[in-house]
DNA sequence: TGTACATCAGTGAACGCGCGTTCACTGATGTAC
DNA sequence: TGTACATCAGTGAACGCGCGTTCACTGATGTAC
C-alpha cells in the first residue's frame, strides 16, 4: 500500500467520508466542497488532486453507498433462502436497516441527482442491489396462482416505494412530522398487510 | 382590486409563479430569489417589497401548495361518501394527482425544509390535509374485526409511505431510473393489494 | 378638466460572502546510487 | 550510511461568479382640490 504515511494519510477517503457527514446533515444541493475540504483539515484545491470536482466526489460517495447497499441486500437474500417468503421479507427490512445507519450514503445515493448511468460501476452495483429485490419478488411471485398474480417487476416497485417513503416520511427527522409509530414497526406491518393481499400469508396470524 | 394597473400588474403572484417553476426544475436548494425575480422581469430588490426574503417566498409557494391540496383531498373524500372503501381510495389517488400536476408545490412542500410550523396558516393547512386522510383510513378500520384491526393511524401512514414513494421513484424524471410501469396503476395495484390485505376487498376481484 | 401632491412599487448601485476552480509553488517522502 | 535527485500531495493566492440583502432614489399611479 502506497497510501500510508503520506501526507495526510489518506485524503481520499477523509474527503469522502467529510462529504458523507455533510450531504447527510445539509442535503445534496447544501453540500460544499470548500466545506468538505475544511473538514478533512486541508485546502479546496487539494481536493482536485483525488477527484475531478465537486460532482466526483458526490459520485464516489454514492459509489461506496451502493456498494454496501448490494451486499447487504445479497447478505439479507441469500441468508434467508430458501424460503422466498423469509428473503423478500428480510430484502425490505435490509433496505430500511440500510438507509438508517448510513444517512449520507441513502442521501447520497437517491437524491443527490447523480445519475446511476454516469459511470459503468455506478450503473453495475446499482444493478445489482435492484436486482436482488427484483429475484425476490419473482420467487415470491411463484408462489402465487399465475392468474391472480401481479407482475413480479410491479410487487418489487410496490415494496421499493413503501421502504423509500417510510424512510422519508418517517426515518428522517423532516420537519414538523413526527411519526406516530416507529419506522421498522411501520414498514413490517405495511410489507404484512400487503403479502396478506397477495395471498402468501394467512389472512389472521 | 387595488392589485391591477400598477407599475407590473401582480408582481407578488408573479414571483411565487416563477419560484414554484423554478423549485420544480432545479430543486428547493438550487432555487434562487435573483433567479425568479429576474424570471418575473424584475430587479431582485423588488422582490422584498412583497416577502421577507428568500425563505418567505418559498414559504407562500408551500402554502399555496398546503391550499390547494387539502381542499383536493376534502373533495375527492366528500365526493365519495358514504363509502368509506371509496373515500379512501379516492383520497389515495388525489395524492398522487396532486402530485402529478403540481409539483413545483409538492417539492415546496414535502422537500424544502420549510417547517409546517413556521406559520399557523402552513400547520393548519398541512393538518387539514393529512386530517383528511386519517379519517378516511379510521373510517375504513371501522369495517375490520377490532382484533385485528391496525391503528388507523398506521394505515394512513401505510398509504402515505407508498403515495409518497411512488411519487419520489416512478413519478418523476429521476436520473437512470425509468419505471416499469406507469405511477397511476403501480399506485392503484399497491392500494389495492393492501386493501385487500386489511380483509377489506374480496381476495379475488 | 386641470393642477399639485402623496404614495409606494420597482430601480440600480453597492456590500460582503462563499463558492468552484486554476496555477505556480513548496517541501516532505521515497528511491537510486 | 550518506547524498543527490525525482516525485507528487498539499499550499496559498488569485480569478470570476452569483448569491441574498441594504439603501437612497425615481417616477408612474391614484387622489384631492
Amino acid at each position: 500500500m502506497s497510501k500510508r504515511g503520506y501526507h495526510h494519510g489518506n485524503l481520499r477517503q477523509a474527503l469522502v467520508d467529510a462529504a458523507l457527514t455533510l450531504i447527510e446533515e445539509k442535503g445534496p444541493t447544501g453540500f460544499t466542497l470548500s466545506e468538505a475540504a475544511k473538514q478533512a483539515g486541508v485546502t479546496p484545491a487539494a481536493v482536485y488532486r483525488h477527484f475531478g470536482g465537486r460532482e466526483d466526489l458526490i459520485a464516489e460517495a454514492a459509489r461506496q453507498g451502493y456498494e454496501m447497499f448490494a451486499d447487504l441486500m445479497e447478505y439479507a437474500y441469500t441468508k434467508s433462502q430458501p424460503s422466498a417468503l423469509a428473503s423478500f421479507e428480510a430484502t425490505g427490512r435490509a433496505y430500511l436497516a440500510f438507509a438508517r445507519k448510513y444517512p449520507g450514503h441513502y442521501v447520497a445515493m437517491f437524491e443527490s441527482g447523480i445519475s446511476v448511468n454516469r459511470t459503468p460501476d455506478l450503473a453495475l452495483l446499482s444493478g445489482r442491489a435492484l436486482g436482488t429485490l427484483e429475484r425476490a419478488a419473482a420467487e415470491l411471485s411463484a408462489h402465487i396462482p399465475p392468474d391472480r398474480r401481479p407482475p413480479s417487476q410491479m410487487v418489487s416497485a410496490h415494496i421499493w416505494a413503501m421502504c423509500h417513503g417510510v424512510v422519508e416520511l418517517f426515518a428522517r427527522g423532516s420537519p414538523g412530522t413526527k411519526s406516530p409509530f416507529p419506522p421498522e414497526e411501520l414498514l413490517e406491518s405495511g410489507i404484512g398487510i400487503y403479502l396478506r393481499g397477495l395471498g402468501l400469508v394467512p389472512p389472521d396470524r
